[in-house]
DNA sequence: GCCCAATGGCTCGCTGTCATACCTTTGGAG
DNA sequence: CTCCAAAGGTATGACAGCGAGCCATTGGGC
């Protein structure tokens, strides 16, 4: 019961707004919801649908062309667009991991429900082509871009699941877990094996095959907990 | 791909300060999380949980007295109450269902998944005595009170998964609900099958089977999710 | 070659929110 | 009986965030 209470009386706002749409904005990015080179909605339209001030917007964005996440030109087909070769992360403290296995529980509900979902709802002609795209784009993914394309991909078919609020929440999941793979290393053998069943669980997806998606998924997603809880734990 | 920035590039908050506090008590009241006549955390410490100031919160708190929701008392042992007897709703404008599916969606994802997390960990005894109280309450609760008492007994099984990030959601998510299952009425031969249903989760639960937890939620989500659909579709 | 629409850049005054401090009420402990 | 701890009630000064409006820059269309 006491910790039902910590769910209900948790913070009502992460932080400020500046802080908040800083971190929306990285989101996207680091997600590879906009890809490098590409360019962010326009300040005005932007600070629409964030709910929050140009103003702070613009601060917002200030900050990460000082850190180097993205470049502004004025002008009629002007814009901020993200930069082609990220900066390299300064090392900030630590995000510890103390509630990994909430983190991991929680991503694996939201994905393993997302996959089957996919899988037993009627898909178009476009999602089905995204989904291969995303799909061949990570397999093919250097070293360096492998998190970025693997979120992609991961949030393609959270897409296909056809719920707006499910992808919002499994965005939000893979940003707390990637904060934590960020800190251990990434190897060319486990890629490999991640690549294997990415393309089995799209194949089942395709196929209409939701409960094997489902535990592809489910396994897919277990390797990573494992390394995870091996490396942090 | 367009649906997926509608995801990220969402508002990054709900409203202001007030709003989404009066929000978030009003949830913690609606699911029964703080039942009527109980207290809820004093003032300064409340406003610290939720990451308001005092002033903030005491006008959300004012705002409720008014609507009839909470009495405070002063003194030592004072504190704020929820009233025995909540105000009858007062209808404003529905909150028209057009992101019904997207709701539905999520809920079951979030639910199925947290039965099926509930019923392949071990339960502490007191998690087991607590999703067996929440069971007889719900099945033994009268008409008035069925909706909250549904709403706990759904929540203590979010907390048996053990994320309470996911507990979180599933009551954001059942918030979104609810507001809607408001808007039906509430036959006491749905009323039933729902109790039958409840049984049989928890039993798997406390069995430790977790394929029937889970097809044991999904078909119960799936009776109010027709219900919705009938009504408001 | 000129104009103009679309974009980022900037300023100002208003309102909401916060932190802090202090006051008032209440009921149990000593 | 007295005291005081714990709770709600109130006041104030500082600052963050907002809306609205205007400026500066750019490149394509006429």
């Amino acid at each position: 019961m006491i910790p039902l209470r910590d769910a209900l009386f948790r913070p009502v706002r992460a932080g400020n707004a500046f802080e908040e749409t800083v971190e929306r904005l990285l989101q996207s990015i680091r997600l590879g919801v906009v890809p490098p080179g590409e360019r962010l909605p326009a300040e005005r339209d932007l600070a629409g649908r964030l709910g929050v001030s140009r103003v702070t917007l613009r601060e917002a964005i200030r900050s990460l062309q000082d850190a180097g996440y993205v470049e502004s030109r004025r002008g009629r087909y002007g814009g901020t667009f993200v930069t082609a070769v990220p900066p390299a992360a300064a090392p900030g403290r630590p995000p510890v991991a103390a509630d990994l296995p909430d983190a991991l529980t929680l991503r694996a509900v939201l994905e393993t429900g997302a996959a089957e979902c996919a899988a037993s709802r009627p898909l178009g002609a476009a999602e089905r082509r995204d989904l291969r795209a995303r799909l061949d784009d990570c397999a093919s993914a250097p070293l360096a871009e492998y998190r970025r394309k693997d979120s992609r991909l991961h949030l393609a078919i959270a897409e296909a699941a056809g719920s707006t609020s499910l992808t919002a929440a499994i965005a939000d999941a893979r940003t707390r877990v990637n904060a934590l793979l960020d800190r251990i290393p990434l190897l060319p053998p486990n890629l490999a094996h991640s690549n294997e069943q990415h393309a089995r669980i799209v194949a089942h997806i395709l196929d209409g095959d939701a409960e094997s998606a489902r535990r592809a998924m489910a396994e897919h997603l277990d390797g990573t907990a494992s390394l995870l809880r091996g490396f942090l734990a």
